[in-house]
DNA sequence: TCCCCACAAGGTGTCAGATACCTTTGCCTC
DNA sequence: GAGGCAAAGGTATCTGACACCTTGTGGGGA
């Protein structure tokens, strides 16, 4: 039968070199630094530079390096880039998908609040400050109507609100979660704005929304920071709910 | 001297086809089915194999696909192992990143057991109940003290039925977070069964625990199968940190 | 007839050598 | 001393070739 022998190398020359320097990166060398000339690795793991190439290549993947043209490859903070693949490809498969990742976005922000009224520093508070500042100055420019720029402004600095609130938690996994479901989650908070006026909101009441985050996390009460946050991403959703309903004219399920 | 194509931008040719198969994957293609060939690729992109090689590879690190020798590239079915390969960077990257993790999993298993309580099924509860019945039978074959084997075993289900939760909670990417979560955190956990005996309490607590996060779930009653998770992920937490700190005194060959 | 083995075809893995182009650096001129 | 230019070092890509793995197929033996 098929009682050949295995031969433990099954793996190739390229996964060896990429398993070795993924653990070199991991647990020698700081974000920052640089990798030997691929020549040099080549050299070093006496195989072509081809072979070296298609290792990087790998890591560049994952995210571990950033490589660009003429120079050597460096190694790389580690960020929630690697996860928005898969949580897109949640998505893609699957319509449901969307809330689902909603409704796992609310529970991980409202913890972050919470941990950030716990945590935060001076200079966290500071940056949540000046988002929820860009966001009024995005509102204070127009007259009456927002223009699609001035949107775009306001929504990035929402964005940047809570992502400074995610990083003012002080747990790293949180922060890296938060920015790896943005980028799927970009255009459902995008059109989160339109639903927000549908239902008879104005930007003035998402700024209030904020502030009143804010107030909880500077005071130091995470409880309810907890809960500001929790209200304001329950809003948010039905926003979501409502701007899709219009755009689908689909009948969906009021709240 | 011949430029071939002018880009503008500093896009290099391996760049464009990985974002354009990326797209591809993410978008069309089902997972399970296989990319054309190399040679194919090549030909149709109008580069050299060896570009695609690197695209491909850059791809492979993404997890979205896989590759093995004699056979074409597979589209991977989307799961945790990126994602858990990635956390298990941060926590070898930060000591703190394997408290920063648990914290967030108790997040993430406390709205599991509430939404669970709201949309588990006969099944999915027969599941969970079923990973109950399989501690409680690692723990009967067992005379007084738990052999390697059966700890072994009786980890394995309280892992199942925390899985099992996530499984009913009906949001699919709950259930992916889960798993990916539960690779780092095996070993955590299983140390944490130590941490337990250390502080006094026995495998029967912990069956118990369980006991009562179900019959939370089967009455629907989310709110409080909310708080019985919190509670016993609580206490987990706390085995951890008494296992660690017991370790770091006395440090003790593993067999 | 059925099973097993050998072989061919198609695929990926790896090597070597070469050229184009980008980045950095240091020298040289003004 | 400042600005520009050229060389050095590095990556990006191509061509061509060979080794080895996987799968399917057909022939030979039980």
């Amino acid at each position: 039968m098929q009682d050949r022998e295995r031969r433990p190398d099954q793996q190739t020359a390229a996964s060896v070199v990429a398993n070795h320097l993924a653990d070199l990166i991991l647990g020698e060398l700081a974000p920052g630094s640089t990798l030997p000339s691929e020549a040099e690795l080549a050299a070093r793991y006496d195989v072509s530079r081809l072979t070296i190439r298609e290792a990087v290549k790998r890591l560049e993947g994952r995210g571990l390096l950033v490589i660009a043209r003429g120079r050597k490859a460096v190694v790389r903070e580690p960020d929630g880039a690697a996860f928005a693949d898969f949580l897109t490809s949640v998505i893609r498969y699957d319509p449901k998908g969307l809330f689902d990742l909603v409704a796992v976005r609310l529970s991980l922000e409202v913890q972050s609040a919470h941990l950030a009224a716990k945590h935060a520093t001076r200079a966290s508070l500071a940056a949540i400050e000046g988002e929820l500042q860009g966001m009024r100055d995005s509102l204070a420019q127009s007259d009456g109507g927002l223009s699609l720029e001035l949107e775009t402004s306001f929504h990035a600095h929402d964005v940047g609100f809570h992502e400074a609130v995610a990083l003012a938690s002080g747990n790293r996994v949180l922060g890296y979660l938060f920015e790896a479901m943005s980028q799927p989650l970009r255009e459902a908070f995008f059109i989160s704005q339109r639903g927000h006026a549908q239902r008879g909101h104005t930007p003035g009441d998402t700024v209030d929304a904020h502030q009143r985050i804010l107030d909880c996390i500077r005071t130091g009460d995470s409880r309810a920071a907890a809960e500001a946050m929790r209200l304001h991403l329950k809003n948010t959703e039905r926003d979501i709910r409502t701007a899709l309903s219009q755009l689908a004219l689909r009948p969906a399920p009021r709240e």
